[in-house]
DNA sequence: GTCTATAACTCGATAGAC
DNA sequence: GTCTATCGAGTTATAGAC
């Protein structure tokens, strides 16, 4: 492994447990076991260690999301409320949502441009996969679009609440609930599947 | 206004605008127009400046929900999405849950304390609220407490978006999907009130 | 009760040896 | 390409005058 790859291995930890203010180059170095010589002439500064960090871990998260959303296997309802009830790391939170509430992140050109791609991306994969269940009838009736928020919505603030709570319970009955509401019927098992 | 009061104030603001690690002691002190002196003869640390703080804005926050969901007018159901979609400062978040994201916030006992008891309150309006709306058939069928959290982390979830788009439509869009699902039958207005 | 001065520390970044 | 030493600014908190 380069001092390259542990550099941006341990911003992305590091960047998921605390955000992007709070993680001092100080504690990205010790973690990767690297001289801070190397951080500066591999990326010039700590936003440009950050957003490489912040670009793999987006990727990362979105790959996930496709790999449910966009699935041949079961109908588009089933998909929908499979991405609501994945497996996730409830307590420490989403790696691109997090990085929202940061006031740094949002005055920052290459990490909010990130930001905003990434939940468009998601946004879209979403928004398909509703129009294809209401059009056959396993969701309810709406505007896909807002639907697709709303799904985006109730996991983004889940980890809110979880985080507040210090337990995963609020999170589990959020997606639970909006579950709930999007079927047009109620049948029993919803796909589950390990992921972040 | 005494300098205790300016300096609660002050704290609120910033807060509010940035969070609590990001506050520093000299930015809300150039803020209230006071000396370092007095914030730690009255508040004895920055946190416990901020436990004053925080604790006013939740109270007031807490009092916002209150009025539109335990209102005597209107059926459950409208009192449920009026509480979705009440007018808010979508850019600038929830006062209280903005400090579920920062790390510093969960560490600090006196903090996360006034952030968890603030949204158990909330979650129990909510529950009263959708309990009475599933009963009298209003609202769709569902665990009470299951779609409290959901229609609390919807709110929650749709200001990260809005952040992190920098704009308010997609927590517009989340809300108004949220409303759509919860209602039985679709009749059009929804009442808006101005609060944050 | 409020002020200024200053302590002890950490921050992000740079310099220059090797 | 990686190291250590150091810079200047900003952090939370304390001391002591008034």
């Amino acid at each position: 492994m380069t001092s390259q790859d542990r550099l941006v291995a341990a911003a992305q930890e590091l960047m998921w447990e605390r955000g992007f203010a709070a993680t001092s180059p100080r504690k990205i170095l010790d973690r990767a076991e690297v001289g801070q010589g190397s951080m500066y002439h591999h990326f010039g500064s700590k936003e440009g260690l950050a957003a490489a960090a912040f670009e793999r871990s987006a990727a990362e998260t979105l790959a996930r999301a496709e790999v449910i959303l966009r699935s041949d296997e079961g109908d588009a309802a089933s998909r929908v409320v499979g991405y609501l009830l994945v497996q996730r790391e409830v307590l420490l939170g989403c790696p691109v949502g997090r990085m929202a509430s940061d006031p740094d992140v949002l005055a920052s050109d290459s990490l909010s441009t990130i930001l905003r791609a990434t939940f468009a991306r998601v946004r879209t994969l979403l928004s398909e996969a509703i129009a294809a269940g209401v059009a056959a009838g396993e969701l309810r009736d709406g505007d896909p679009a807002d639907i697709a928020d709303t799904v985006l919505a109730v996991v983004q603030g889940g980890y809110v609440l979880a985080r507040a709570e210090g337990g995963a319970e609020p999170f589990n009955r959020a997606v639970r609930g909006a579950a709930a509401l999007l079927r047009t019927r109620t049948d029993g098992g919803a796909g589950d599947r390990a992921t972040r």
